[in-house]
DNA sequence: TACTTTTAAGTAAACGTTTAACTTTTCTAT
DNA sequence: ATAGAAAAGTTAAACGTTTACTTAAAAGTA
């Protein structure tokens, strides 16, 4: 592994003195060397194409593994121009929904024998919660993607939650892309999301059918694709359910606890007997405000979530919420890319939306059966 | 990027067409014959080694960023036979602790222009939380190793808890290790890790310094290495305070939020003013207790965790808590990783023991001003 | 001016593979 | 036995770099 001298099998040198140094790590050549025979036979043997025989295979297959041959794959990549490597450029690793989406990637590739490179841009380490900072961002993504592209990946997949994906079109038509978790302008980028519509349509459908005509909602940001997504999810349902749709029972939040604390008595007040939070951390503040109230979460009030994120999991009363998913984005994400790769020219789909799961636990009257 | 047929600059050829083409990826000769220079020459440029004219570096500089060149990793290291690249095996990525490891490893690396590659053993999905399963999960370390090896990586870091690092030790003298979060039995192997034991000192002066002589424990389980250092710093606190150590006050759970749940009222009941459960999760369940009994936690009882997981700082009343040193975990074990490859044959630090830090919230009776 | 030193450039071999093209051996069918 | 085909094996050139060595020109020095 690092730089030696090259290494001949001088035949007056003991051959276990030989093997010795070979552990470190042996070329094609010395093990064709070893087993008397061509390079080009070793390579096809360790390529399993055909043209050489059973024995010969054999013997260079026990050859391999006594001088724990390992090839090198920068020489391999370099000659076949293929790195059989996907990029994965992540906005930020330590984000919550960010290492489920990375194990799917890794499972896809992993069963269809390629490999990835994790690209690590800390946007939240750097820049906070802070949107903007566009230009560095895009300065950031880019840098990665040199870096990428010079390690001869076959693709790139990029996790993120803005759309500094556009960044990406800057870039050579030679380059394959795919977007998880969120999506880029250009169409012709696929992109894998959860579906958010259909995930909050079937939350109201599962409050309705409990009986709550009155339904609250803690919203997100109001610029938001998933706030407005989702809110266009609860008017379906309430329209094929004929409850009418009151607007003074949404109230916008900013995603944190603090507003959904806010925002209940609010929404209370206004004589709602479910709330539906955009998210764990306001719903975690409906809550709050309730136990401080001695109003009973899950009897007195149904309450959900939205990401399933610890917290909901172990809040008191359980929070029920709406499970991404986050591995199935990164699989398919990589399915797709990999489809890219290996069947080119075939079409891709541009946009795969997946659902999500409801997750009932306590706060909307656990256990449900109806 | 793909396989392309070698591009030649024909005089004939529109100049701006043989750019078009370059723009997908361009070599060092392509580079050179754009220049008119040779290809050695160019490379010094790349790599800022002196012999070439300030006048032609600038020319070599302004070409490449023109043509978009970007050097060929694949070959680079296949010439040099060092990749400047870390290898990093997690037993899960998906577990709280891996991320932010990685992410200190990937700011270590950023700084010092190395590179990393992250193999996930996904442990935790494949297996569960049971031990056990040596065997397999020795194999998936021993091929996540050759996987790296192949690549040519200069060092391998380990992620995990427990010490199939071991498994290492079968590798050559020539790979480079260094343990994060864990150790292995080969003192040889630099460990980077956090020190329990005077985390848990610490913690108990805090809660003697708040006045509880009696402090209940709720430990982790018995065979376990942190279980054991904290018990000892514990009671180095208490020497040094000159309280009694009453073996009463000491419950050992299974690191479970039931347990915690179950140890509450026996050590209440044993008069403790004070907890220390040994994770956040049995943290809670001592808290799910109090909740029930209206025993007001921050009040009538100080209680404290350990890990620092999101549900300590969102609990209520907000857990105060121990929180581990994950990016300077990650952070250290890269840079001795480093230090190793670069200063070859200097001695590094077998173990490291790095500080937890203590938060204080509103269950030890926030805030704290003495 | 003629020598040496310094600077700037070029040449060519190597890194460890893969693979197209070729040669040799073995087998099959006459 | 022999021609032809199939199978097994070899040769050598490439992939895109780096780098030790060489050469040529320029700059110092006596």
């Amino acid at each position: 592994m690092h730089n030696r001298p090259a290494r001949q099998w001088n035949p007056t040198l003991d051959i276990n003195v030989f093997y010795a140094i070979l552990i470190t790590m042996a070329t094609i050549r010395e093990l064709a060397q070893y087993v008397g025979v061509s390079i080009a036979t070793v390579s096809k043997v360790l390529n399993n194409q055909n043209g050489v025989s059973k024995e010969t295979e054999a013997l260079v297959l026990q050859a391999a593994k006594k001088l724990n041959y390992r090839p090198n794959l920068n020489a391999r990549h370099l000659k076949t121009g293929t790195s059989k490597t996907l990029g994965i450029i992540a906005e930020d690793l330590t984000v919550f929904n960010t290492p489920d989406i990375i194990d799917g990637i890794g499972v896809c590739c992993e069963s269809r024998s390629f490999h990835y490179i994790l690209g690590n841009l800390r946007f939240d380490k750097r820049f906070g919660h802070e949107t903007g900072n566009a230009e560095q961002k895009n300065r950031l993504v880019l840098d990665m993607m040199d870096q990428m592209l010079s390690k001869q990946v076959d693709g790139i997949i990029y996790i993120g939650c803005h759309s500094h994906a556009l960044a990406m079109l800057s870039r050579s038509e030679d380059t394959r892309f795919v977007c998880a978790y969120c999506y880029s302008e250009d169409p012709s980028i696929p992109a894998v999301i959860y579906d958010d519509r259909q995930a909050a349509r079937r939350v109201t459908d599962l409050l309705l059918s409990k009986g709550h005509a009155k339904i609250g909602i803690v919203a997100g940001t109001k610029d938001s694709f998933h706030t407005n997504n989702r809110l266009l999810g609860i008017q379906e349902s309430l329209y094929e359910h004929s409850v009418p749709y009151n607007p003074h029972f949404i109230c916008h939040g900013d995603w944190t606890r603090d507003l959904g604390y806010r925002c209940a008595p609010v929404l209370l007040e206004r004589g709602v007997t479910a709330i539906f939070a955009m998210n764990d951390l306001m719903a975690m503040g409906v809550l709050d405000y309730c136990n401080h109230n001695h109003i009973e979460v899950g009897r007195d009030l149904a309450l959900i979530g939205f990401d399933n994120r610890e917290i909901s999991s172990v809040s008191r009363p359980a929070l029920s919420t709406v499970a991404l998913p986050l591995f199935e984005i990164g699989h398919t994400a990589a399915s797709i890319m990999l489809d890219m790769i290996e069947k080119e020219g075939v079409a891709q789909p541009s946009r795969i939306l997946l659902d999500c799961a409801i997750i009932e636990r306590e706060s909307t009257g656990f256990p449900s059966a109806n």
